[in-house]
DNA sequence: GTCCGTCTCCCCCTCATGGGGGAGCCGTGC
DNA sequence: GCACGGCTCCCCCATGAGGGGGAGACGGAC
């Protein structure tokens, strides 16, 4: 529990594209607890920019040209006192990045995909000191771990939350709108055995049914249309 | 001169990058007489895309995925009646795809570092039928590919395909992840109701079960991740 | 060796889903 | 006036889907 109950949250945004920072600041400036107070588009601009402002949360690009999430990560939480809660923003998401950024003592990533509500969401939960960690499935098992820094331990949940490689088969095959009976006949093997694997995936994803769970497939970007 | 005076010039957005999608959806969408209708991640999933909102300007990136700008021009031109025009959307300005478009009927391309006001001139500028090209160079070359064939009867058959409101409102909750009941619910009526509408988007998408009919909204853009 | 996770398959059970009909109401257009 | 389409709601009905238990085989980790 944190003082966002009596104040906003604060928020520096930090990528090198205008056209995110501005899309950021629109869908957080939107809620009432929520405020950006500064915005920097390059990893390098951090450090001075955390201490003259002291935001709860530093949305972070990973991908950025001179200093990137992963180093920006690392330099604020090395050299600040009483450091923010860094978000990492990033596009993929099996970014290489992300794990690293959270080694570096990231507390959470968010995808660019993500829908303002989870957006909003995301920051609202990192503020609080909830490890975030973008797909529902993984957002379950947040719970586990808890605090900062979210590193190792993060990846374990990751780990456990990662699909199967069967898993991942059947969650393609469900993406491309096969039943139950479809899958088996595709992957040669038993319809109960598809229901299985079905309820494993659910159950991952905190999806209540495979409609739910071919959302999450798009929304993590597990797939993506076209 | 079009009935772009008191109608809004609607546009379709095909962008792998979602990002670039928010981009120029928060440029074009700041104008009171540009309205954009759809986004589609890839240009694989046009062609469904333009039958069914049949937007005045498609704004195409040239680089995707699966199918690219050009192919994506040609089969849009090719299959469509009455087609939208078409604006290519590429970063470098001596890209040879760029004439490739052209020559596949594009309309006319847009440099991504374009400022917001020459993003929204070009947009208008299309949609009055002017062929916009940036070098002065290819503004004569694309002079000698003129216009389509305007065919108008189609139409009529090609709107009863289209989802009604109400349809509309149900596919959007289905992507949402909503069971009947919950829609029901959302919506203020009976659960008998969403049955029906549900029935009837199945019917129109082609749609086995509502998890095909999600997947055909993300592929056809009529919702987008992010 | 044992433990554990994955993949395979089986049982029973409930119920949401979707198809097949139909009906009334209301607005627009002819 | 009438027809038509959209929205609303109702019936019955078959079945696919998903939960809750298993279990055996295999392989790697300890």
């Amino acid at each position: 529990m944190t003082y966002a109950d009596w104040m906003p949250v604060t928020v520096l945004l930090v990528d090198d594209e205008p056209l995110v920072r501005a899309g950021l600041r629109a869908v957080l400036e939107a809620q009432p607890d929520i405020e950006v107070v500064g915005e920097a588009a390059d990893g390098a601009a951090v450090i001075p920019l955390v201490r003259q402002l002291r935001p709860d949360v530093v949305a972070m690009d990973v991908r950025m040209p001179l200093l990137d999430g992963i180093e920006a990560t690392r330099a604020v939480l090395r050299t600040v006192q009483d450091p923010p809660k860094i978000l990492v923003v990033t596009t993929f998401e099996n970014d290489e990045y992300v794990y690293e950024a959270l080694r570096a003592g990231a507390d959470g990533f968010l995808l660019k995909r993500a829908r303002p509500a989870e957006i909003v969401n995301a920051v609202r939960l990192v503020a609080d000191g909830e490890s975030l960690l973008f797909p529902a499935a993984v957002r379950q098992l947040a719970g586990e771990y808890g605090r900062r820094p979210g590193n190792e331990e993060a990846r374990a949940a990751l780990d456990r939350a990662a699909l199967t490689e069967r898993e991942a088969d059947v969650l393609r095959l469900m993406t491309r709108g096969l039943s139950n009976a479809e899958i088996a006949t595709e992957l040669i093997v038993g319809a109960e055995t598809v229901k299985s694997h079905v309820s494993s995936v659910l159950a991952k994803l905190g999806a209540r049914d495979r409609t739910q769970a071919v959302i999450a497939a798009y929304e993590s970007g597990f797939v993506a249309p076209g």
